[in-house]
DNA sequence: CATGAATGAGCATTCATTCAT
DNA sequence: AATGAATGAATGCTCATTCAT
């Protein structure tokens, strides 16, 4: 059972940058907030796991509190999974935002697109694989956030079919549906075992792919 | 934790093709076994809810029998993920290994491919959902039959490099994920809601997609 | 819970001299009736993981029949026992009573007793564990049997002590208590690793316990 | 199953001696936390109807708190019961222990054994059943502390057979075995119903039948 | 801010027993 | 006589959550 509210935009700024250099099972450094400690602890256990199978008690005793402290700092379970997520994809959209706003024609939009993507994975695999490769069980609750990346990658190839970059017969959601297809089959492959690391080293061959699949120019 | 054995071929052979269609809550008409029956309900909740999501309880709820009834025909419930699993995921390999032992060429291999999974999406959502879009965390105790159908996938590349039908810059296992990264994401952003109808209609744009990011001639 | 009647001296007889001789898992040979299996499983079973540990599931498994058969056989699972009980107590108890009825001192009778109890350890030593040294939930219920032995040996005593064979002072109730504490000793040992089998060859040893211990001439 | 390690010799120095005071029901008065009211309980429920009949929901009811709450100050189920043995054995051995170390004769030695072995009787009849009469499932997995009141008893006959004071020719595990074969009859027949209490009424009668059987001098 | 004890509902699983075949 | 499917209550244990300190 998953309801509630997304953080707003002041809430959600932490530190994450560097979640997963946090050594497990110490309380963290230097100025390392203890409401971070549990963003980074949940987010390390569930991308290992699954949202499922983590226990309050043991994104608690990862973080190296009570359960009884992480509900000083979220008011449910739910809760911490949805800050948890507004945090890193916000994050993730700003990227995606900057692109669109640059000058860069379609194609090399798409291949900035898969490096910045890519480089987050590299960068931060549990927080990529627990935003964009997980299930998540309240996926309609968060709606906005969920789908804002598929519609900037929409507006994009949209723009392209009125410059006459982009083949203009294929339908703008289908375009978007594959394009997140062979976005994420690369980091999704490797999690799974089936292809090696690290993703940045797929990325000119995910574009090419992109590119010819789309039809663009 | 899910551990153990998968059913063997001959254990498996029950009739699921109208697991669709046996309405919730009812036990079943005619000759619907109650073995089949907790089988249907088991991936009617999974498909819904994720694997985690449900219980032994709403299992027997779901097929009109008891908690201890189950047990009389999986010795555990890992046990009946793992039955279910085996009975879908078999179906599916049987066709798409027809698929290589016809006379077919690459493309028209690829766009049958496409047909048959998204027929079979249209079919039985259900079951399809469970095997192919929800994460399984048996997925390694599985192994063999978890990879089959991407191993055969790469065989067929592989055999179109040597005919000179494939591009043969690219590699197998990459090819193979980019495959299944579009195949997938068409069943996979219907059910999230982000595109409409059924899956077929959307087979000769995904097969043409294919066919281009591979470099199929 | 366990409540109810013993079986008449009429029902009980059946031959399970040979218990011990019986091979797991098979359902026996020549004329081993099932009901005889489910006592000798039942035995089995319950004198290697005590009687609480023992299910009627496993019993009937063990004896190679399910658990249905094992109904038409004893009306529940506290009938089975005290059905079991009563036929092993009934042999020892008529042994015993013999000793009594022969002419022998009440030393020689000790060594008797003794020597046919250690004989009757170890020619069966799951049957012995299972009635005198495992707690029975259903002791009160026996009454009758539970006590026999005892009761026995307060005879021989108390003949003894008109005899002048034993030392006048002790009450029977005492002496028939330390007897049994010292008869069981061995054998109750010997089944916790504390002491190497087979019992007979400490019965002389035990016998000049008793017969110090209890003063007899 | 039971398994696992015993509480240390720190951790277990809890306030059991007035363990049978504790009114069945009530949480207890003034200081009584609510892991000595759950060993009490447990020991209480134990010591009537056998450790296998004992569950988790009894003892928390019995100790008037949640099943929850137990799991807070106790693992498992087995480890509760490892917990409770160990604190009551602990005070037992230290007890015989002394014994040993002062400067009294066999003879004497084995009257105080049987004299304080009593008073533990009377004073607690429900702690010394649960450790004493009653089989421990997890025997082996205590070792140690299981048998080391009987190796305590051989050390004290060994010594007595050098100083000439007890009978050389018996060896000391069947020395053994039957002191604790005479020293627990009473007890056992007492808890049966045989025997009327208290224990301490025959320390006199058991400590002459143990010197007579052992010849001790 | 944080703890640690406690709750009560829920979990997967096993139990003794019944009954139509 | 025996099977095998089914029941319903009970098992040991974990869960998210609360609250006095």
């Amino acid at each position: 059972m998953v309801n509630g509210r997304l953080p707003s935009m002041t809430e959600r700024r932490l530190q994450l940058e560097d979640m997963a250099a946090e050594p497990s099972g110490g309380p963290g450094g230097r100025g390392a907030s203890t409401r971070d400690n549990l963003i980074r602890a949940a987010v390390r256990l569930a991308s290992g796991q699954g949202i499922d199978g983590v226990s309050v008690r043991s994104i608690a005793r990862e973080a190296g509190v009570t359960e009884g402290a992480l509900y000083k700092h979220f008011s449910s379970k739910d809760q911490l999974w949805r800050d948890v997520y507004g945090v890193i994809v916000g994050e993730m959209i700003e990227e995606k935002q900057g692109i669109l706003d640059s000058g860069l024609s379609t194609r090399e939009a798409i291949a900035e697109w898969v490096r910045l993507t890519y480089a987050h994975y590299d960068g931060n695999r549990e927080a990529f694989t627990y935003v964009l490769l997980l299930p998540h069980p309240f996926a309609e609750a968060i709606g906005e956030e969920y789908h804002a990346q598929g519609r900037l990658f929409e507006r994009l190839i949209r723009r392209g079919q009125r410059n006459g970059e982009v083949d203009g017969s294929i339908r703008a959601a289908l375009a978007r549906t594959l394009f997140v297809g062979l976005l994420l089959s690369v980091p999704s492959q490797i999690n799974e075992g089936g292809l090696k690391g690290p993703a940045s080293s797929y990325a000119e061959d995910v574009t090419h792919a992109i590119v010819r699949a789309l039809g663009v120019a």
